[in-house]
DNA sequence: CGTGAATTTGAGAGCCATCAATCTAAGTGG
DNA sequence: CCACTTAGATTGATGGCTCTCAAATTCACG
């Protein structure tokens, strides 16, 4: 099913018809090689996409020619849901490895728009994550040095692959260079990669052919001052990430 | 009108009909003194907040007591609309000057998602201009230097209160400390007093007394690197700002 | 005119960028 | 199977941007 992890694990969860109309709301899928742009900024855009499988990225460019990451999709990410409602998108989505993706018409959720305002809402909500994400990544940058920025963003990783299945919580794929790791947390790839040689000796964390280990998930989310609140997971899979960072008797 | 400004000169205006909607779905209005918090982090919310008059500070606490600010708010901004769909707001509400606020309840809210689904859109849509905001701030923190971001932030104002009729494109009001600017630009106060020194001397603008005035709009926003697609306003409000910022026969 | 908040200025330190070289790993072709 | 290539990771040295701490000054306001 394409849309298995749409909204997994969220606070609310689809019903059984809600996921059957957005799942029959899917045109066709697609690949794409990893390194390949998606979709191209500014070009107006009539279908959106669902990440089936791999992982993707948001960025923008700067006029001298860096980039910069706003966001790393996982599978059951509504990537460019947001492009429906803005018609135009004001960044790039590109492929971080080899993907999969579902297109869903944008006539479709304008059905759905019309005749299934309860699923909208959810559709609205999907987005609506996006930007709580976006703010954290605005508390990131703004207030956490380059060891606490690069740990959170490994707790938040760690976290949305848990929800969806994809990590234990202490081991994920994580399929990033260095660089790109910078280009999320606003570092040189020289100064991400002293920052991870730090994390492991501190016994955090150790980083291995695009493999994570978390060896004191308690600490690392204490370092990178990460509270997983922001993602709005249910119950359930809000306590399996707060028994690996310390949190499962709070709240 | 309360919601005058809601919406006002961005890419698609609300019908007559929709305004007088979500003008009547306004229950009553109050107002609050500039400092005071208006709605707390993870309180749980039934009701949600159109700004009429004054600033609003969208902010977030670190656990050492800093305080970051992810939005500023101004007249017309649904500022905390995404609470109808997240339940819980994962920032608190602050009032930066003396604020008019207008309150809809979320049954009100309900009632138009369930019965005026292309106003649901609208409102989406602003909650979707705010992420599009969020990526931005995202991209200053991340690849701007103290000068650049300063620099990006006061274009930023600039073109929203333009929107909104608060500025002529060289002269408006911005009344807060430049703690506050530093809340927003990940700088000390003491940096962003040099910053400010510095666009000064270069002739870009000046700050007295809580009034910006933009000496060189065209190089301002050079500066900075500001473009203002992301605030996706209607091509006229749009070409008024690039008139300030160079544009004027670009696009 | 006094008081506290906000701004400005200075000196020193630290974090991270930059530049550059080395090293590792994975693929490619002979 | 090994030289060659290339992308990515690592390490070192240096410098600069911004923070921190501290004091002086200006401003807002009662």
């Amino acid at each position: 099913m394409l849309t298995r992890n749409v909204l997994r694990n969220r606070t609310e969860d689809l019903t059984e018809e809600e996921r059957s109309v957005l799942e029959s709301a899917v045109e066709r899928t697609q690949t794409f090689a990893a390194g390949q742009t998606v979709v191209h900024q500014q070009r107006a855009v009539d279908t959106s996409t669902v990440l089936v499988q791999g992982l993707m990225t948001r960025h923008v460019h700067t006029d001298d020619g860096r980039r910069h990451l706003v966001a790393v999709q996982v599978p059951g990410d509504f990537v460019d849901l947001h492009a429906y409602v803005l018609k135009q998108l004001d960044h790039d989505l590109g492929a971080l490895t080899d993907v999969r993706v579902a297109l869903v018409p944008h006539a479709a959720l304008d059905a759905i728009q019309a005749r299934h305002p309860q699923l909208a809402k959810r559709l609205w909500f999907l987005t609506l994550l996006d930007a709580a994400m976006h703010r954290q990544w605005v508390m990131r940058l703004a207030s956490l040095s380059a060891l606490q920025r690069v740990a959170h963003f490994l707790c938040e990783m760690n976290a949305k692959l848990l929800a969806i299945g994809e990590s234990d919580g202490e081991r994920f794929a994580l399929p990033m260079t260095q660089t790109d790791i910078g280009e999320v947390c606003g570092l040189t790839n020289v100064h991400v990669s002293r920052v991870l040689r730090q994390l492991r000796e501190m016994g955090l964390c150790s980083w291995r052919a695009a493999q994570v280990v978390v060896h004191d998930p308690v600490r690392l989310a204490a370092t990178g001052l990460f509270t997983p609140d922001y993602l709005y997971l249910n119950r359930a899979t809000a306590l399996r990430v707060a028994g690996h960072t310390g949190e499962a008797h709070g709240r």
